[in-house]
Order: structure tokens, then sequence, then C-alpha cells
DNA sequence: TGTTGGCACTCAATTCTACTGAGTGCCAAC
DNA sequence: GTTGGCACTCAGTAGAATTGAGTGCCAACA
């Protein structure tokens, strides 16, 4: 794992000249995907001197490693490192009017539950940046019961749902040994209430070992909530637009590893974590140690909901990527669902 | 949509040398995925011929349709008619040993509910195959509601919870104008049970239009849970080792196009269900009419649970996948899912 | 001292040609 | 009807020649 805080290993800083012919191949780069020559970049804006000056310039680039040449007679292609210079120094600027008009509108028509808007967010951030998005749901494992009930199914088949206080549900099914009668049922659903009401889905608890039909029933519905929630919820991912990632690579085996890796969601789930964890917002390429990615980024925007992390917003692309409008688009969307499903305050606003 | 029931266009048989001929084609092609040369035909055990026989055989077929010939000096290649015949007159085998065991143990120690069961079948199944794998769960809009639960969730949002007769749990949140009192709530939990147990969620329901907190309630939720229900929910699709198209295609673009369709969950599950409606297992290139999917073919096993159409398996890959495996795979899987699923009987065998 | 134009050089990419060989279609003989 | 023989086709490969974008170096210049 490449944590990379700046504490420890203080971003190097270029002159200007340095810094401005490093962004012109960058854009550049990004722009066309093809290396980028000394003469297109003193053409740049910029960059006021000619092709001769440059070429020296990016010889030092390169021996510094924020350049690399694919061969001798080619122009430059950023590395990973020059990528990084140039996020890390990248001028915040705003969001396209229309997109942030896409955004806007989409916000103020979405409407159902918590999955259904972060799977359809996930569908709108690929649709904005042509890139494949990954989102992050908050995670229940704190969140207290607020409820629980059984529900009589069919012969010896009794449902459990749980209902946690930031609207989860959770649900077991039960397929009893004995019948249970419905006074029964109702009984042990009183009784659980009681019991688990107010205790959170990954603390123990105290369930009194007496015998009988009932002291069953709530024996097998605190078994099968406590024991099974924490392995197979997790979290929630959603992954949208992921034939983009055929878009993004031109090799067949890169698409194969990289749509192998986003089948992982524990994997994508704890690369998006361990960004946000070292306070940045963007990967590239080996920084995140993950091998079948070395040919993308990553960028991350959390999610806080009432000041509390809640999940995450991501983008991924080609280390080529269009790190400015991702990075605005991944904010300016984790904003929206913050405030969408942050408290009253936020809500009402 | 290219529904071909045998009645209206039957089967074109094929004499025993054509057939041999052909399957030797199919299966070569399969395995090596290059055109096969009329040598390599005649060498093949079930065609008694010499290769110059084979050629002009080779010739008919390709006349009647079921060959082609990549350009004039290459080996043939199977059309899609080609394949169908092929699959329209498999000998039926059987499941090799090893899959068959992965199959069982799997299933033996596989637990959760039904939404985690077919989520890791899918895997199972690309797993199996090597190819991607489709599975529709079972629809709910013939279930009916169990019961029904308001539950406060803070100030002004309330959750209302139903549960459905196969065990399927709706939520929906709802926003409230003005606050309800806890003994509001549960006023209007109690008579939401006494409403709405029995119905199924693509009834009308009455609701009688008074006034005050509690009707304003029922309202809410019943409105929440009928209007919305159907357009979100449909039917629930999984899909797994979508990077496995990646493996059966050559070309970026075909990927692409492909996983298009696969992020289209409504086509998916259309084209499952139309080519079990049109009493097909098998939905070959052109066949189904999807352009993006020409170069794919689909394998779909139906799921019935206690006789009830219930879902169903499927297994998507090149027109050049391996037929009698996938078929037996998606078969064996299909039934398990069936006991697994199905009721009391075949639940306790 | 830093910048610049000039120039020889490098090397991927492209084009062209020649060659190879797998596989065909056709035909005469069996 | 089947077969071996044979001329033919054409994708694929290899090698040679060409092109040109872009470099590194250097001498001249401000």
């Amino acid at each position: 794992m490449a944590r990379r805080p700046e504490s420890q290993e203080p971003a190097q800083e270029l002159d200007a000249r340095k810094a401005a012919i490093l962004e012109a191949v960058v854009t550049e780069h990004i722009d066309t995907a093809q290396p980028v020559g000394s003469s297109s970049v003193a053409s740049s804006e910029r960059v006021g001197v000619s092709p001769a000056t440059v070429r020296s310039e990016m010889v030092a680039l390169e021996r510094e490693g924020f350049l690399s040449q694919p061969h001798t007679s080619a122009g430059r292609i950023p590395t990973d490192r020059g990528y990084r210079y140039f996020v890390d120094h990248l001028r915040s600027g705003t969001l396209g009017p229309t997109q942030q008009h896409t955004v806007r509108e989409f916000f103020d028509t979405v409407h159902g539950e918590i999955e259904d808007v972060l799977e359809q967010t996930s569908t709108l951030l690929s649709r904005l940046t042509q890139y494949t998005s990954v989102i992050v749901g908050p995670s229940h494992t704190h969140a207290t019961v607020r409820s629980v009930q059984l529900v009589d199914l069919g012969p010896r088949r009794v449902l459990v749902v749980a209902v946690l206080s930031d609207g989860a549900v959770e649900k077991r099914t039960l397929d009893l040994d004995h019948d249970a009668s419905v006074a029964d049922v109702a009984d042990a659903s009183a009784q659980l209430n009681g019991l688990l009401v107010g205790t959170s889905l990954d603390q123990r608890v105290e369930v009194p070992s007496r015998a009988g039909v009932v002291a069953e029933l709530i024996r097998a519905a605190t078994g099968a909530l406590f024991d099974e929630a924490p392995i197979l919820d997790g979290d929630q991912l959603f992954i949208g637009g992921s034939s983009r990632v055929a878009d993004a690579f031109e090799t067949v085996d890169t698409v194969r590893s990289v749509l192998g890796i986003l089948e992982q969601e524990l994997v994508v789930v704890s690369l998006l974590r361990d960004i946000i964890d070292s306070g940045l917002s963007v990967s590239i390429g080996s920084e995140h140690g993950i091998e079948p990615l070395s040919a993308c980024a990553v960028v991350v925007a959390p999610v806080s909901i009432d000041g509390v992390p809640a999940g995450a917003v991501g983008l991924l692309g080609p280390t080529r990527m269009n790190y400015p409008e991702a990075l605005l688009t991944a904010q300016a969307v984790s904003e929206q669902l913050a405030q969408r499903f942050g408290g009253e305050d936020s809500r009402r606003a």
C-alpha cells in the first residue's frame, strides 16, 4: 500500500517553467493519448520558450522521474509521479455549467430509498465523466436496532426483520425444527423487541437460556441476525458504467484484469477507504499497490453525513484521465449526496 | 425478436454424413477458435471419408447456410445456423464428475437469504464455465403482503416495512410534513396491517379518505408501497464474472458493447424471458435480435419453484461457446436452486 | 549564463515486395 | 459416388526501404 502522506515525503517543488512544461505535457497527453513533443509544448500558452529549451528541461524532468520516453525518438509521456505532481498542484476550478445542471436536475428528480439513489447516482457519474464510477454506501455496523419483528411465512418458516436506526432493513429466514403457533411468534416478536432495540449489530447480546418454543425462536432470531450480519453485508458497493473500462484501455488483457478487480467488492471498497484514510483524493497507477490496476487512476470524494464519514464516491479511469473534471464531478456529487441524506438542517435547506 | 418455434420452420435435417461433418467443424472450432479445414474434419472419428469428399460436402453445407468461409483459402467456420443445428441435435450427456461435485458442495454449504444465494450462485456458474453468468430472481409482483409495520426513524421520518408472502421485504422512507406521535405511528401501523395484509403489490387499494395524522400516515405509506414498487423493483438480476466477457472476445469494441448491454438490466431480463417463453434454451448470435450481442450466445435454464416459473439461470458466451457443458451446468444449477427454494416436500427430501 | 537555431541521428511506424503454406475448387481416374 | 492430384487463392509473415516526428548536441548569440 503506497500511502503517501505529504508530511513524510514533501512534494518536490519544480520551478515555474518546469511546472508549466510538465502541466503542458500532462494536459496534452490526457487529451491526445500520444507522446508529447517539445515543439507542441513550446507552442503552449504558458510556456514562453523555444522547443530547444523545452527539450533540455524535459531531460531534467525525465531525470527527476516526472516524464518518460516510450523510445528515443518519441515525445514524452507523464509518469505516475508526473500525474501526481499535476493533481497536487491543480488550480481548483469549477464544474462546467452543463454538468452542474445535470447534477442538480438529477438530485431534484431522483427519489426512492438510499440504495436506489446510490445505484442511479453511479450511473449518473459514469455518464457525466465517461469513466467507471464506484460508490460505497454507508456501513450499518454502528447503527442500532429500532425494531425487530417476526413474521410467519408458512409451515416452520419465520422471517426476522430488523429495522436499524439509519433506515436499513436486515432480514433473515428461520427454518424451525418445531411448529410455532401464531401466539408463540407474536410473543417471541415482542420479547425480541425488548431485548434488541437499542443494540447495534456488531455487539454481543445476552440471550436468557430458557427452554421452550418461544425461547427457541428468540435464540434462533438473535443468532441469525448477529452472527451473519457483518459477514455478508459489510458495505454496499454500486458500480456504474463498467463498460467504460473498455473505452479506457486498448488491450483486452487490461480490460479483463480491471474488470476482474471490480468484481471483488472487498478489494474495491478497501481501496477507496485506503485512499480516503491517507488523506488523499486521487490514487495514481502503482500508488495503490493493486497490480492489475496499475494502468488506472482512482479519484475519490468522501461522503460525510452530518459530519460522520458515510461512504465514498469514486471514479476509475486510465492514469491519463481528466483529473480536474473527475475531481470536481465526484466532489459535486458527494456534496449532493451528503445534503440529501443529511439531518434536518441540511435537508430542509 | 427472432423466435424460432420448431413448428413454423421445421429444423432442416441433414443426412448422417453432413451432420457428422458439421458436428466435427463445430466442435473443432469451439475448441480452437480457428477455421476448420477439410483434412482436419476427414481425420475425425465419425467421418469416414477423404478430405476431397469432405470438401464437396462442405460446399453443400455452405450453400445451405450452415458453414461460412472467412476467405477463399481458409477453412470453414459454423454460422449461427450451424450452431443452431448442432445444439438442436445434441446427444444429451452428463455433467463432468468434478463439476457435479462442485455444484453439490456449493449448495451444501451456501446459506443465507435468497439474494445472497443467487449472488453467490452467479459467481459459481461463472467459475464453473468460464462464461459470464446471469441469474434472474423470482418476481415479487404476485406475492401478497404478510405484514406491514411503521417504524419511527427520527423527526418526521417514518419507515414502512412490508413483508411479502415469499419472504421479500420492501421498505420505503416517508418524510412527513407534520410530527407524528409514537401512538399515532403505532395506530397507523396497526390499521395498515388490517388494510394491506393479503393484497398483492400490483393491485389497487382503497384507502379511506379521512383526515388526521394517522390517516395521513396510512395514505403516505400505501402510496409509497404501491406506487413505487413495480417500477424500481421489477426483477432482480445477478451477474457473475463479467470480466469473462474480456476472455470471450478479441476486440475491445465487442467487449464494450457486450458490457454495455449487461448494464441494462431490463434488456437482459427480457432477453432471458424471451428465450424461455419461446420454448428454447439457447439463443445464438443474431437470433435474439440484440445487435450488440450478435457475437454472443446465451444458454438459459428456467427455474421453477413448486411448478411456478420463478426466474432463470443463464450463461453468456461467444457463439463458439461450449454448448453441451454450458447447458448441463445451467440445468444442474437451476435444479439445485429449485430444490433449495421449493416447498416443504423438496426441501426435506 | 541561459537561450536559441541548426543539424545529424534515432527509431517506431508505414509501405512495399516476396514468399510461404494452409486450404480450396476442379477434374480425371477409379 | 469417391478419391488423389493439381493448379490456384489469399491471409499471414518476413524482410527491406522509406518516412518523419522528435530527440540530443553544439556553436552562436543576447
